[in-house]
DNA sequence: AATGAATGAGAGTTCATTCAT
DNA sequence: TATGAATGAACTCTCATTCAT
């Protein structure tokens, strides 16, 4: 039975298999990830795996919240000081980008959980979609862009993101981690979403 | 060893195994999914299967070449009477969303050969933009849009189709098969892409 | 998945493995009995064992039954032409010891069935009782027997069985197999039983 | 290294990790007796198991060797008054049924010691043996029961006892503790007893 | 062309036991 | 005296693949 470290040892222990964990499921994936290899990369013997975590499933969906998670402080944050919704944009692009140049497992981890935790995916999406959409909407009421369908919109400014994201960041990763997303690649990016949202010129 | 068909017969035990595959890793994920449960869906013994493929990973690379040809014949098929880029993007996105709602596994394959099979998956997103970009450029050229990025707008338009039709039509699968999607957000993203790349009235 | 024999040969294998399972149960008990030793014995592989069975439970299941069912053909059998109770007893405490000194395996399953399945434990010695009860209570009401409670009395036999096989048979086994019941036992046993059945003279 | 409590402290913790035991054990039974969930009964760390004890192993012979003294003695007690073979077993059987009330886990764990510690399980039932023996020969050599082997009449007598509460104090154990035998399976059992013990009329 | 019995490496998971604190 | 984190051997079970028929 699996419980919540006692010590800061054990919490130390605890830490160092969910990092483990995120390196080899973005690594390998979820299927091919064993647990020896998670505890190997963490420095300890497999059945301390179970010392902290029911299963590998638990792990995987603890892996996505806690990625959904951080991902979206650091894009509030960033958005924090926008004066209006398209600086709000490209901030938060930035600091999309910035977060997944760190951590381009969030891109696999994401796909993946289509058949490994469709609960954990349609949250993860949810999530980002849920704060996007009210953003949109007021920033749409306000004329601060165009009067656009906040939902699909907030969709399609996801699937813009991931799929960039996924193609000049986690496709050119290297050995010594993943690469910032290239400038003139970012400025096209945002080009493209700026035409797309700016009100109309009355 | 696996060998191409020589009968009629043989044709079309091959083509049943294959529909199973493409059902059964729609459903269940490459991993989940067994060669007994793909070769008992097609109503073959196992060993049959080998007759017909090599093995587990090639019936998969097969099937995603197959669903990539598929896919963009059916797009260039409606496209080709379009007088301009724009409506040749409505009607290609109208073909898309229509293929996708008749063989919704496509968006679970493709997200899931990022592990699976890089290279198949590299080849289904490459040929789609190598299309895409070359379209973009002329049209580009031509000022029927904007002055806008070939390959990073070719990829922004796909993550756009790929997370709408995912979320409106592979998450709207019931029983009785994927819905097609709704008039509204079919519309509403169109609006979006217009605007993103529509020329700026001068 | 684990599906019946369709060949021969299946059958066959099946037939082997679980004589194997017999021995390795009967020998060093459910928990410490491994497929692997249990397909070993069977002189196949492990994946085979799970070809025809669900697991080590059902094997388990599965060999009470038969173990059983085949116990009390051997009664039954012996019993057929006993012309009263009594001699009806003598025969069937002769078969039954007869058959373990065969298969004195059945003792130890039976008694680990108390964790292991005690749903199958239940249905042995439910089984058993069923059948003497009607026996005992039919003769006692001709007066063959004293006028004893049945259902009691049919446990009280059934115990008296089972430990004394299980010392003088089980516990006698040698390399070479369980040594018949000593003669002096069996009627120092019957002289015993017969006291507690024989009708009081009037 | 286990070593014997040197203080009250002590004593009590091994006390109550012995208590434990005997409720885990008759529970789940040995293999699926696990020593966190001993310990965790017991109220103390993992670790301290092994301060009292060497093994899981041990504290189960313990636990045997425990309760056979107690029986033997509560049996023993019971017995001491009777005057004559026939109210003696009628007053040990007594006893027995109300220990085995009081611990309806003895059952099981006898039955278990089969395979877990075949030692612990002869002596067991060889130190019952031993005194009934005695007693059986000389109330035989008395006259106050019928001429039988004293050998093999303790073994029928231990059988009838063990299976006879089994099946009507242990399998009618509820969430509130096993109930007491019921008075006329009793009597009846007393009734068996009685006829096969007493002497002939001459 | 088709079958399905057989294989065995490899997976996730459990748990008695040790030992540093 | 007591703790609980850590260990790793051993377990049951799965499944892609082979091959005799």
């Amino acid at each position: 039975m699996s419980s919540a470290p006692r010590t800061a040892r054990g919490r130390a222990t605890r830490d160092r298999i969910l990092d483990s964990a995120l390196k080899v499921f973005g690594e390998v994936g979820y299927h091919d990830a064993s647990i020896v290899r998670i505890t190997e990369g963490a420095g300890v013997a497999m059945g301390t795996f179970y010392l902290y975590f029911e299963g590998k499933l638990q792990v995987f969906n603890e892996l996505v919240e806690d990625l959904n998670r951080r991902m979206r402080h650091r894009m509030t944050q960033a958005i924090a000081a926008a004066p209006n919704r398209l600086e709000a944009e490209r901030a938060g692009f930035r600091a999309f980008f910035a977060f997944t140049t760190e951590v381009p497992q969030l891109y696999r981890i994401i796909r993946q959980a289509e058949f490994v935790s469709p609960e954990a995916m349609h949250l993860h999406y949810g999530r980002i979609v849920d704060g996007y959409r009210k953003a949109l909407a007021a920033a749409s009421d306000a004329g601060e862009i165009a009067p656009v369908d906040p939902e699909v919109t907030a969709w399609a400014l996801m699937g813009i993101g991931e799929i960039i994201g996924m193609r000049w960041i986690l496709w050119q990763e290297g050995s010594d981690g993943a690469p910032p997303i290239p400038d003139d690649v970012f400025e096209h990016t945002l080009d493209f979403i700026t035409r797309a949202l700016r009100p109309d010129k009355e």
